[in-house]
DNA sequence: ACTGAGCGC
């Protein structure tokens, strides 16, 4: 299964760095497995939303593509997001497409950091809505 | 900033 292959070479991550990861980066990136969107890394400067989502979309159906722009120059900063319906179309285009080349790049692929939508922890419960619903 | 690791508004 695609799932502890992931976990193994997280561990492996783990154990190759001196010291210790902690622990709640490790559960943060098992958390994060279980998500449907993934971070895009190395992409050439020339990709936009369209060529994203058209690289990324022979793997589930992509609600979001979207090439990160430098506010001031307008041009890319060479990474993006895409977000699938479903974790299991993620997991899939994770594996199958990180490494792989994209407009003479080999692009990173892993699970996005969720930084919008903080998710909230239990005891977030006696401090009140904060905007965001779940 | 003709730039190349990273986790956006």
């Amino acid at each position: 299964m695609a799932f502890f292959n992931k976990l193994g070479s997280l561990a492996r991550q783990s154990i190759s760095q001196k010291g210790q990861v902690p622990m709640v980066s490790m559960l943060n990136t098992i958390r994060c497995m279980s998500s449907s969107k993934l971070f895009i890394g190395g992409l050439p400067w020339s990709a936009d939303d369209h060529t994203l989502k058209e690289a990324f979309s022979g793997y589930g159906e992509v609600i979001e593509a979207r090439v990160i722009m430098d506010r001031e120059t307008g041009r890319s900063r060479g990474f993006g997001f895409v977000s699938y319906d479903s974790s299991e179309s993620a997991s899939e285009a994770q594996s199958a497409m990180d490494g792989q080349e994209l407009g003479g790049r080999n692009v990173r692929v892993s699970f996005a950091e969720e930084r919008s939508r903080p998710p909230r922890s239990y005891n977030d419960d006696y401090q009140g809505n904060r905007g965001y619903d779940n």
